[in-house]
DNA sequence: CCTTTTTTGAGAAACGATTCTCAATAGTGA
DNA sequence: TCACTATTGAGAATCGTTTCTCAAAAAAGG
């Protein structure tokens, strides 16, 4: 699909290899702005769009409401929502058992284990929500 | 803050009674209109938005970006979500050994643990979205 | 450097869930 | 039953995310 390899590819390429865990439409174009590049949000979503058709990049959607996008190549592994910050890290549990507890009349074809709560960074903090009422 | 017992409020607890799982509001609207009462969408979220406030009821919100209600009385469960049916059921899972695996610098305050595929009676049919597609 | 064609950016539009508005309906207490 | 006032319903409005539009910018190949 496609046919030109430009800056904003570019930026947003090495945007996932630095990240932590899957990033939303606003946090590629924070990051990529950050590393010095350009970029529109109608730009990301037509980039991580056609990554996620090629099989290159998946879907992470937790209860907020927002897509997230990683690398397709990766362990299975779970993630850690800071309620303040927003961001998504990658966790690893054992989840061997999960398969093991579902009932007869259930046909699972994956899951997902989601850790609440704050981050480091965040500990003393405000939440964005807090922030965003206040301002 | 309720001042008044209502047809509504009364079908609504009832229909929170036999549930299986979460509810979403759609769906209480048509699990209410199945016993009987006729009941708005606004009803519906005017009804449930009091319950969350009193602590009566809990939101359950899973990756497809709908609220779904259940009562708060209930032992720690999760949910398995079939993706045809877009109905979401309790599931018990142990799951004591999730909170061993959050790495130091998390502070966790909750977790969930979601399951996705199909149940029994959705077996061999075709997802909520496919049907929407082909009508 | 020039031409061709793809890609981008800004803002408008779409979309689906939820909330709001206000006239009509229906509990409640007398 | 009546009067009073809370609640409801229909549809409009809102809200945040994602998609679309199209003129302008920028790859790519000669």
């Amino acid at each position: 699909m496609s046919k030109r390899s430009t800056r904003q590819k570019r930026a947003i390429e090495r945007v996932f290899e630095a990240a932590q865990g899957p990033l939303a439409a606003r946090d590629l174009v924070q990051r990529a702005l950050a590393l010095g590049t350009k970029i529109s949000l109608a730009t990301v979503y037509r980039i991580v769009s056609e990554g996620v058709q090629n099989g290159i990049l998946t879907v992470v959607r937790l209860e907020d409401n927002v897509a997230r996008y990683e690398r397709a190549d990766q362990h299975h592994h779970h993630h850690f929502l800071c309620e303040r910050c927003e961001q998504v890290f990658d966790i690893a549990i054992p989840c061997e058992l999960v398969a093991h507890h579902v009932p007869a009349e259930f046909f699972m074809s994956r899951h997902e284990i989601t850790l609440y709560g704050h981050c480091k960074e965040c500990e003393p903090g405000p939440t964005q929500r807090d922030e965003a009422l206040h301002s």
